[in-house]
DNA sequence: GTAAAATATGACCGACAGGTCATATGACCA
DNA sequence: TGGTCATATGACCTGTCGGTCATATTTTAC
């Protein structure tokens, strides 16, 4: 956390501060984004750096906290939806909100992309795996909720069904923002049903099928 | 390419040193892995690295052709058998492959994450963007092979069907080294499978889904 | 035995890293 | 006005990096 002098900064200091991290995070994996650049772009003495963060590790654990109640805030009207909608509207639903959240904050998804290649880096755990973990827990409630409601097949193994939701998640994000476009556009639309298509052949139930 | 002197070294030297790069470019991102290090293990002079590789780049895309090559050699067999055996069925058995290659050689493996996760690195399109690239062509022209015999659906986008073909191949290596096991054993073919019949269900035609 | 060619060596270079600290500045209060 | 306390500053510390180079040693050729 930072320390108290950051936060009785003036707002719009704390807001540059902010951004210019974050554009180093996004643009470096975590060794290698470097104090001495923040503070020559944000225009502050090295000291100041350590009035307002304990180190840099300080700083990126902050920026990701950010980062994670921005993105449970844009999700939660979906999720808040689960019980009314089935596994897989509600899950075509999910990509959709979360390329949209992709793409309308590029910089984060560098961010993500920067700390899953740190994967050995002894950053990692603290930073992302607790994350990663409940996204999981969550992908795990629903399909076992599925099963209950006879909306997915119930002879598979549930965590290599989470675990393929999930990749298939980021995959959706992935092939959207490299292979058609880095816009919002109406053929994000057809891109994640084509992805939810395949989940729903694969892993629904026949009554699923053909919807 | 390494210097001549380096292939005027004794057989166990060039091991030796080789063995230890990779262990270095395994454990941690290009430009993080340091050279320094690389000398110290392998009992060698640091002007020494310089008179058997240009540079650090040098060593790593040589050793990134010594196990492109070992790869190739290793999926050779399967490939060859391409034509005789129906898409599936060629695909099952180039994911077996795939795992059994990423266990018996769990250093590339860790070599090539941390390949990717310098996606940002200028290094990246030097050093594996090619091999994506080939690996992508590969599955495309399967595909369309495939589609040709009427084993996979042609409504489809065959570009995306390659990138999720391929993608699998990867999550079945990752969910399989990581979740289930370390060490091949007969759980192996059933991980396969199940990728296997959530690709079959996914893009197969109607006769393919009930085989 | 000697000259030439190939190979081995590690001190050294400049660049940059994260982090520290003595000192300067300026706002607030008595 | 003088004193106190939060904040600002950048020179400086130690460490590591990739890469160089003058020099020493070994191998080869005659």
């Amino acid at each position: 956390m930072p320390r108290a002098t950051f936060f009785n900064l003036p707002e719009d200091k704390r807001a540059l501060i902010l951004r210019v991290a974050m554009e180093e995070f996004a643009a470096h994996p975590f060794p290698r984004a470097s104090v001495n650049r923040i503070v020559k772009r944000a225009g502050i003495a090295k000291g100041s750096f350590y009035q307002y963060f304990e180190n840099k590790k300080d700083l990126l654990l902050y920026v990701l906290q950010i980062i994670g109640e921005e993105k449970r805030a844009y999700l939660r009207p979906v999720l808040e939806r689960a019980g009314q909608e089935d596994f897989f509207t509600l899950l075509r639903q999910l990509y959709i909100a979360g390329i949209r959240f992709a793409q309308e904050r590029p910089l984060y998804v560098q961010i993500g992309r920067q700390l899953l290649a740190s994967r050995n880096s002894p950053i990692y755990p603290e930073a992302l795996a607790r994350g990663m973990a409940i996204a999981h827990e969550i992908f795990e409630r629903m399909i076992q909720e599925a099963i209950r409601r006879g909306e997915v097949r119930e002879d598979l193994d549930v965590r290599l069904m989470a675990f393929l939701v999930a990749s298939l998640n980021n995959l959706v994000v992935e092939y959207y923002t490299e292979h058609v476009a880095s816009e919002y556009d109406e053929r994000l639309l057809k891109v994640a049903d084509q992805f939810i298509e395949f989940l729903r052949r694969g892993i629904g139930t026949d009554r699923q099928k053909h919807p």
